[in-house]
RNA sequence: GCCGAAGUGGCGGAAAGGCAGACGCGCUACGUUCAGGGCGUAGUGGGCUUACGCCCGUGGGGGUUCAAAUCCCCCCUUCGGCACCA
């Protein structure tokens, strides 16, 4: 039997024997309670880096952590396989994107089973994989059926270097691509939406979630709840009114113009003869307009008068209709009231038009003067007929009351949140299983002739233009309805679908009578852990919850939110930058695999920084932690000689007694809490003590063994290679895997004895060691009494004295 | 502009309102028949002091409290989200 701590040879080892016994195959019969631990599948880029290890190894640590609680624990992996860089792949090296992907797939499998997870790998989904896909597209059949997938014509954001539309989840706030940074531009093409906006007000309910609060804001804020008055301004001499949103009804009065969004469809309607060119030539130069350059706040507000007014409502007065780019078509009606005095935008716009900017909130102190700027505040109503003299917040309800009752002004609420475009004009994705018929129109694909199978054939054009419209193949069809020849949608679905659903089905990787086994789903899921970056906060994390919510109307799953715990992993950096392959500073984690062991990795990234903030890989950090796990090593191998080492006494004993108990204690509520470095920390200490125990005194056996068993049993949710077969070279049955965690008890975990701190006018003086039932009157007593203390006392007396028990006592004088 | 998070030694970071700097890296000294990215012991916030000790110190400034890294107010910086959302 080697001495010396050879991780590699273990490791190997160890991952074999794992794998032959099918030590962590999960079944579905288990009597134990169930929990899913669930990290956000990778994708398929065919290298496993640092970064990946750092998302997946502090859940693994997790996930065996439940399990020796004894738990029935399924923690799945498998691959996010449909998307661009594939297909990219396919364009500039003319290798197919499937043998691309499932080449990748079998690199990083390979790499994955080098960290000694307990992934159940007979449970692995491929999204690519038509036995998957075949399920995304009947989901999609089945949103179709229950009306919550649609086609429209609509302004798509498209990425030109991507050559696809994108959802606004896709595109960042600077208006690129989330991608590959490229601006984004607007195109209006026939597009597949699912109605995510439905949801919203679901959405906005986290009350069940145990979620970062940073998460549930980011939601929060992109759902973009507003609640306010839609109002209705009839047309001087004309028939059809226009509708308003505001959250301001109680600005009535101050409204001095009214503005439609260029894309409007009153805009034609309402544009005079004599405007028309001049409102034509605006929208056209609106159009021009990247998405970045309307978005910007910083631009000047420009716009055209239609030569058409609309009336007040509340005071009859007639107001010009503008065209004005500041509006959004896509928000709330398309249409605002322009009421300068308490609107910075309106204020902007009317100060350029010379438009008269009335005040009707007069702000604290006005004298009616001139505003210099919009008073968006609350304030008294002034100017505003018979609402004079309320506060805003009281004209607010009374005008929105009187506009209900004569019938041009409604309470509604408004989000911010779209439907999700899900068309993309790719290849690599799962396609969209929609034939279009010239006698029957938009016909689904009837689920018996699932799935709409890729093409293995496609010729990937430099163009970057969908293959699937080039192949005559996929492109005719029959009309399932009438069999007359169709074509087929050539779209396919965003990659955000595939992963909507895929932790449903890990329940049942290969059935094949549905998405999923739904008595399996009823085991397992919601899932009780799940874990991954916060970069998926409004994209996966938002889509997933709503699939959940429109399956759940659908009578397909039975619960409202997928995954009731999530804890973001940070990112992991290298030189305080983000790692990437164009940067060059990638950590590539196998050569540490190899010289220091998957344990010391796992533990180090654990280590490292607290795991939901990330921070710098240290190349010299790592090093201190495999020096540890080798005196862990060694440790178990020590000869336990007794010879010149003193017996220790009781106290001594009793304090390695009590540190194997608040050890245990630390290590389980840290674990749970995700304070991963904390944990570690107190492993070490806990290492460091019975190390220098052992070198001074003679521990009884039985004491030692067990401390020994302990260290081992909390090291192996981290370190499961090592405390094997450490675990196994103590004599123990295998698995450790199989063992329970230790338990603690709580009375060992109180000392009897402590060290008391003695402050004087809050500053440290002295310290003494007391037992922990000291009362109030005998620490007064003791500390009067002590020669440090004396110094500070006035007369030898103690004016004030707070004791704070079982840590300090503050003698004010 | 709005919303949120965060600022602690040379570095990563610890601290239920109660000893600031646990644990680790790095560094220093000493020891070690240590060839192979060693190992052990001690030290390591700043200043003053021969010493016992004392003073200062958690981005800056106020405040609450017997006691503040922690709570409150103002400000600065960094990061993230949203941003003409009516």
């Amino acid at each position: 039997m080697t001495s010396k701590y050879n991780p590699q040879e273990i490791e190997i080892k160890w991952q074999a024997r794992w794998a032959e016994d099918h030590l962590y195959e999960v079944r579905d019969d288990d009597p134990r309670p169930k929990f899913y631990a669930l990290t956000m599948f990778p994708y398929t880029s065919g290298d496993l880096h640092v970064g990946h290890w750092y998302a997946l190894a502090p859940i693994d640590a997790y996930a065996r952590y439940m399990r020796m609680k004894g738990y029935n624990v399924l923690h799945p992996i498998g691959f996010d396989a449909f998307g661009l860089p594939a297909e990219n792949v396919a364009i500039k090296q003319g290798i197919h994107p499937f043998i691309w992907t499932m080449n990748n797939i079998d690199t990083m499998r390979r790499q994955l089973k080098k960290m000694g997870n307990v992934y159940d790998w007979s449970r692995e989904i491929i999204t690519c994989l038509p036995e998957y896909y075949k399920w995304t597209q009947w989901l999609f059949l089945q949103l179709y059926h229950a009306g919550l997938a649609y086609r429209a014509l609509a302004p798509a954001n498209w990425c030109p270097h991507c050559q696809t539309v994108l959802a606004n989840e896709q595109v960042m706030s600077d208006g690129t691509c989330e991608r590959c940074q490229t601006p984004v531009t607007r195109r209006l093409l026939e597009q597949w939406f699912l109605r995510i906006a439905r949801y919203a007000e679901e959405l906005l309910n986290f009350d069940s979630l145990d979620w970062p609060e940073r998460v549930k804001i980011m939601q929060h804020n992109w759902i973009g709840r507003s609640e306010g008055v839609e109002i209705a301004f009839p047309l001087a001499g004309g028939e059809e009114p226009i509708s308003i949103f505001t959250t301001r009804p109680d600005t009535i009065y101050g409204v001095t113009f009214l503005v439609l969004a260029p894309e409007h469809p009153l805009v034609s309607q309402v544009t005079t003869n004599s405007h028309r060119q001049a409102v034509n030539a605006y929208i056209e130069a609106a159009a021009r307009q990247s998405d970045i350059q309307r978005l910007s706040t910083e631009r000047e507000k420009t716009g055209v008068f239609t030569g058409s007014y609309v009336i007040n409502p509340l005071n009859g007065k007639q107001v010009p209709i503008f065209v004005a780019d500041y509006v959004l078509l896509s928000y709330g009606t398309g249409a605002v009231m322009g009421v300068p005095a308490h609107d910075s935008r309106d204020f902007d716009f009317a100060k350029k038009y010379d438009i008269p900017i009335p005040v009707v909130i007069a702000p604290p102190g006005w004298q009616g003067e001139e505003l210099a700027a919009a008073h968006v505040e609350s304030g008294i109503m002034v100017n505003s007929g018979q609402f004079n003299g309320l506060s805003s917040e009281e004209g607010l309800k009374a005008i929105t009351d009187l506009m209900e009752v004569q019938g041009y002004g409604k309470r509604t609420v408004t989000y911010r949140l779209r439907d999700w475009l899900i068309s993309r004009q790719r290849y690599w994705g799962a396609p969209i299983p929609i034939v279009y018929c010239p006698q029957c129109g938009t016909v689904p694909v009837p689920e018996s002739q699932l799935p709409v199978l890729l093409p293995e054939d496609a010729e990937f054009r430099p163009t970057g233009e969908s293959p699937l419209k080039y192949n005559a193949a996929f492109l005719n069809t029959i009309c399932p309805r009438c069999h007359s020849p169709a074509q087929r949608e050539t779209d396919t679905m965003d990659t955000f679908i595939c992963s909507s659903w895929y932790f449903l089905r890990y329940v049942s990787p290969h059935y094949n009578a549905g998405p999923f086994d739904p008595e399996k789903l009823r085991l397992w899921l919601p899932v009780d852990l799940y874990t991954g970056g916060v970069e998926h906060a409004t994209m996966h994390l938002l889509y997933a919850r709503f699939f959940t919510k429109a399956l759940r109307d659908l009578g397909l799953v039975n619960f409202d939110e997928p995954f009731l715990r999530l804890v973001n992993n940070g990112t992991i950096l290298a030189d305080h930058q983000k790692m990437s392959k164009s940067r060059g500073n990638v950590i590539n984690p196998d050569e540490y695999v190899s010289r220091l062991g998957a344990d010391a990795m796992r533990a180090y990234l654990m280590f490292m920084a607290p795991w939901e903030q990330g921070g710098d890989w240290s190349a010299q950090g790592i090093n201190g932690i495999a020096r540890w796990l080798k005196r862990v090593w060694d440790l178990v191998h020590s000869e336990r000689e007794r010879g010149h080492k003193s017996v220790p006494n009781d106290s001594t004993l009793m304090e390695l007694r009590r540190l194997i108990h608040k050890t245990t204690k630390k290590v389980a509520k840290d674990l749970e809490a995700f304070h991963l470095n904390v944990m570690l920390a107190s492993l070490m200490e806990y290492t460091n003590f019975l190390a220098k125990m052992e070198k001074s005194y003679a521990i009884p056996e039985p004491l030692w063994q067990e401390a020994v068993e302990k260290l081992l049993l909390l090291l192996a949710p981290t370190a499961p290679h090592l405390a094997e077969e450490l675990w196994q070279r103590m004599g123990h049955p295998y698995s450790i895997h199989n063992h329970p965690f230790p338990s603690w008890n709580e009375a060992m975990v109180t000392e009897e004895e402590f060290t008391l701190i003695i402050q004087v006018n809050g500053k440290l003086r002295d310290k003494v060691v007391v037992p922990v039932t000291i009362t109030k009157e005998e620490v007064q007593a003791l500390v009067s009494g002590r020669p440090r203390i004396q110094p500070y006392l006035k007369n030898g007396r103690v004016d004030r004295l707070f004791y704070i028990p079982g840590r300090l006592v503050n003698i004010v004088n």
